[in-house]
DNA sequence: GTTCAAAGTGTCATGGCATGACACTTGTCG
DNA sequence: CGACAAGTGTCATGCCATGACACTTTGAAC
């Protein structure tokens, strides 16, 4: 094994994605992400184009369109993990809870998270992120489609959760969506009243107290 | 109409919009969302540019732009008088019923207008509007933004409803929100389980009962 | 080391959305 | 009829997004 042999077995390095190429990649995506929130803190970010973004990284705008697919979606990664982060959270309390407070609990605990900046963004860019989307329609709206869609996921373990069929009954669509607006609600306030509210944990939790007062009891039969 | 004399006094008519151009502009808008949906049905909201929809009423897409700011706003203009059907319903219920139990009522009212084609468009268009806006990400985005938009006017109505400050508390941004989820939920329901629901105000009406079964009390301090 | 295939990138070109500038037509009023 | 304003068409521009193709880099095989 002197020879030439080992090279080919990367099999001991293990942890590392094995080649040069991907950490390049991978280089080059942040770069794009971390290029993309200056401008978009500078000038806003409708007045930002793509090919500033791209300039700013020297790459072509082009490649700027093979790392993301529109000019939203380079602001909106970080909601990518955060609903990765909620399933993980929502599937690891107590099967016991009744849903809303499962849903309260890990919606604080995200929260909280997102403000320590322990999900794989500093905590500023975050702050940064949540008024990026506030005064931007743009932004707003692809934000929103974005929450949209990953909602079927979390329809999924809350319906199992409940143990229904999400395809069948109405109950675990119209929790789901009453604590994605309670989120969102509470997002809104952080930004809107400046005073009222510190943390956006403090502002979901309120706002999820609100909601399980009366979403927690999912046995009745709906008239 | 011997003399010359008369047709400078609209004074009398009153109620139609007095000159004929008001009329003219009014025909080429109504034309413009005709050409637009039957465009719409055949090929796609995305499939269709906003060069044919002009093409098919015979005026440029410049003009087109100068009668709606978008191509998804001409798919949406119905639901601007949705929403102010909405605030003149909520506003006329009991000021005695609890809030969700307004809103429940309100929502199923609307709901059932929107079936009969009451609100200044055929039922058909209306049916045709949730499949086109279900399968286009573009509209769903839209869509999602217009009603965000709009919900601060219904947050207003409910607040005041309630007797708070929604610059303060943040109950009835999370009680509206939770409402426009209901319906959203409810229209989502009909349009992905077909048999269920017959109709969308029965879904409506079922969502509405599962928020109304708690958010009902709106005297608690949450926490 | 040389060679090869694949992945990544740049350049060029295209198409659609959206907006500004300016001139022309058409209605409205005196 | 003539003046004025509203509405429109045409032209031009900018940006987003995507496809096609050629060039460079990287990783692996001989």
């Amino acid at each position: 094994m002197t020879a030439t042999a080992p090279e080919t077995g990367a099999s001991c390095l293990g942890p590392q994605p094995p080649g040069r190429r991907e950490r390049k990649k991978q280089r080059t995506r942040e770069a794009l992400i971390d290029a993309a929130f200056v401008l978009f803190a500078e000038k806003g970010f409708d007045a930002t184009t793509v090919e500033e973004i791209a300039d700013a990284v020297d790459v072509s705008s082009r490649t700027f369109f093979r790392y993301f697919a529109s000019k939203e979606d380079v602001a909106l990664t970080f909601q990518e993990e955060q609903v990765q982060a909620v399933a993980a959270a929502l599937a690891a309390r107590p099967a016991d809870e009744p849903i809303m407070t499962a849903l309260r609990r890990t919606a604080v605990e995200i929260a909280r998270a997102c403000e320590a900046g322990e999900l794989g963004f500093e905590p500023g860019r975050f702050e940064c992120m949540l008024t990026l989307v506030k005064d931007s329609p743009a932004l707003m709206a692809g934000s929103l489609e974005h929450a949209q869609r990953k909602q079927a996921l979390l329809t999924d373990i809350v319906a199992r959760r409940m143990g229904l069929d999400p395809a069948a009954d109405l109950r675990p669509h119209v929790v789901t969506a009453a604590a994605h607006c309670g989120f969102q609600s509470a997002a809104d306030a952080v930004g809107r009243m400046g005073g009222t509210f510190a943390t956006l944990s403090e502002a979901v939790d309120q706002a999820f107290a609100i909601l399980e007062n009366g979403l927690n009891d999912p046995v009745n039969p709906a008239e």
